[in-house]
RNA sequence: GCUCGUGUAGUGUAGUUCGGUCCAUCAUGACGGACUCUCGAUCCGUCGACCCGGGUUCAAAUCCCGGCACGAGCACCA
């Protein structure tokens, strides 16, 4: 035998009877989303936020994946609204717009289904039920720390094993509303002595009698997301579920509700948690907290990693949706650096935005020499198709950075400029020699803009000079030497930018 | 406590299914350089990783066993 050989030998003995068994390839990174499994019978995925307030970055993975397998694979997508709660997590009213509107705005297309849990109840009801007359559910009158013991001491409660009958009666009194908040749940039959406590006879159904926001008053008796989403995944024949690993055991439990109806699972991939590095978790209702105490100004506050702050700080949906397919579905939790989404955005928006001069501190020179009466610059060093735009210099006045001024600079794409005495002279229009490059303002072609920005927790308005070029609302332009800046308003009376990024 | 999951350069990823194609991919970052009338863009180069310990094997990032670390679930939230 040959096993006193190195893998060398081995190597060697393997080439001589199949070359291609072990020749070198440089080895790649595959591109792009993993392949799903069991598609020929197609592909229907969803999307299920709850509208207890506008999508944050953080959805937008799910969004983003979600619609990016759907397009892959000529499926469909749902976008569900799971508003069940009326009481931890409310739904807000607006929300549902404001999701469908970010929705659309990541992905560039409507879903295929609009759900919304709340209106789906009849179906809801009829399955809870079933569930019941079936037997494989029971109403359980235990509080919530009753129960616990039951669950950590493996055993069954008192309510366990009630007759079909007496359940039915229960849950109609659930429904009806004679019973009150806390008096009674519906629990799935499972198993008390299953390795996961999770698992162990979970609650499907709680009563709520505060009013739902959007239908009111109509229903006491409200389901539990794993009995809601098993439900309408089912109605909905979802084929692959995609969601955060912390559902793990929602899909356990879910899977012993499918057993008791005879359905078949739906195939289901996870993600790890992500955060942004160095910023701290913000939860939906932590945000609505800081909005109402009017910490924040509002949900597109420039500190919020809301979709509605990105869009106003002007990220592109494709940023977004590319860095979120780059990274794929790993379940390692992550900590990404703003700088790599960043990345992703400048490498999308540098090539079309115009070059615009904007100075925060400005100082008035005036300077003395030959000068033609106005130049032309382009908006874009690369790109002339971006335009140029003519400056009028009549004044021979600029305004520059005070921190920019010394003895020697040149005025980009204009002269040298140098200190004489106690004012400044045109020395040349070409350039001389490798003096530092300032970016200037005409004083024939100013006006004064606000630019917001925020460093940690706090927000800054900065009043600053700006060329007064012909800025369209909503366009993102880099200030030259400074970064990118999106146009949020730009009229006779106001001009604001938000600052995007370097 | 019970259950589940995850550990590849500073960060994020590919590769792990089925051991050899891996002295380990790509991006970002840092550093250096070229170019450029922005501190932008572009181009070139450099740096840097398989959680630890055993085992199996001619051969282990990959398989097995045992640790360790981190995270999540065990809600009348989603």
């Amino acid at each position: 035998m040959i096993v006193e050989d190195g893998p060398v030998v081995v190597r060697q003995r393997i080439e001589s009877i199949d070359p291609s068994a072990v020749k070198r390839t440089r080895q790649e990174k595959r591109k792009g989303l993993k392949p799903l499994d069991d598609t020929d019978r197609g592909v229907i995925l969803r999307f299920a936020p709850n509208p207890n307030g506008p999508l944050s970055l953080g959805h937008s993975r799910g969004v983003v994946i979600n619609h990016q397998y759907a397009k892959m694979y000529n499926g469909k997508m749902v976008l569900r609204y799971d508003d069940t709660d009326t009481v931890v997590k409310p739904p807000l009213v607006e929300a549902y717009d404001w999701i469908a509107e970010d929705y659309q705005w990541l992905t560039g297309s409507k879903p295929d289904v609009v759900i919304r849990a709340s209106e789906r109840m009849p179906q809801y009801l009829k399955f809870g039920e079933e569930m019941l007359s079936k037997g494989f559910g029971y109403v359980c009158e235990c509080t919530s720390d009753e129960f616990k013991d039951y669950r950590i001491s493996m055993t069954s409660c008192p309510h366990r094993s009630r007759s079909v009958d007496e359940n039915l009666t229960q849950w109609e009194k659930m429904v009806q509303g004679t019973m009150k908040p806390g008096d009674a749940v519906v629990r799935v039959l499972t198993d008390m002595t299953l390795p996961n406590p999770a698992l162990r006879d979970w609650p499907a159904w709680r009563i709520q009698h505060k009013p739902h926001p959007v239908i009111g008053v109509r229903y006491r008796v409200w389901p539990l997301l794993d009995f809601q989403s098993a439900i309408e995944d089912h109605l909905q024949g979802i084929s692959h579920i995609v969601r955060g690993k912390d559902l793990m055991d929602s899909t356990r439990k879910q899977m012993l509700l499918y057993e008791h109806f005879g359905w078949v699972y739906p195939h289901t991939l996870y993600w790890g948690r992500v955060s942004i590095h160095g910023h701290g978790s913000f939860s939906t209702s932590n945000m609505r907290e800081g909005i109402e105490s009017e910490i924040y100004n509002g949900w597109d506050d420039v500190r919020l990693p809301t979709i509605k702050s990105l869009r106003r700080k002007g990220y592109s949906a494709e940023a977004i949706t590319s860095f979120w397919i780059e990274m794929g579905i790993t379940q390692k939790d992550v900590a990404i650096p703003l700088d790599s989404i960043n990345a992703v955005n400048s490498r999308i928006i540098d090539p079309t935005s115009r070059r615009i001069s904007l100075v925060v501190n400005p100082v008035n020179i005036e300077v003395i020499g030959e000068l033609p009466g106005s130049v032309h610059i382009p908006y874009h060093p690369d790109r002339h198709s971006v335009g140029h735009r003519e400056i009028p210099l009549s004044s021979k006045s600029f305004l520059v950075e005070e921190s920019d001024l010394s003895k020697k600079f040149r005025l980009k794409d204009l002269a040298d400029v140098e200190k004489t005495g106690d004012g400044f002279a045109f020395t040349s229009d070409e350039r001389t020699d490798d003096r530092p490059i300032i970016h200037w303002i005409s004083c024939d072609l100013q006006t004064t803009c606000d630019l917001v920005r925020s460093e940690g927790e706090e927000v800054f308005i900065e009043h600053c000079v700006i060329e007064d070029a012909d800025l369209i609302v909503g366009e993102v332009v880099q200030l030259e030497r400074k970064g990118f800046v999106r146009v949020e308003e730009w009229s006779e009376e106001r001009r604001t930018l938000v600052w995007l990024h370097r």
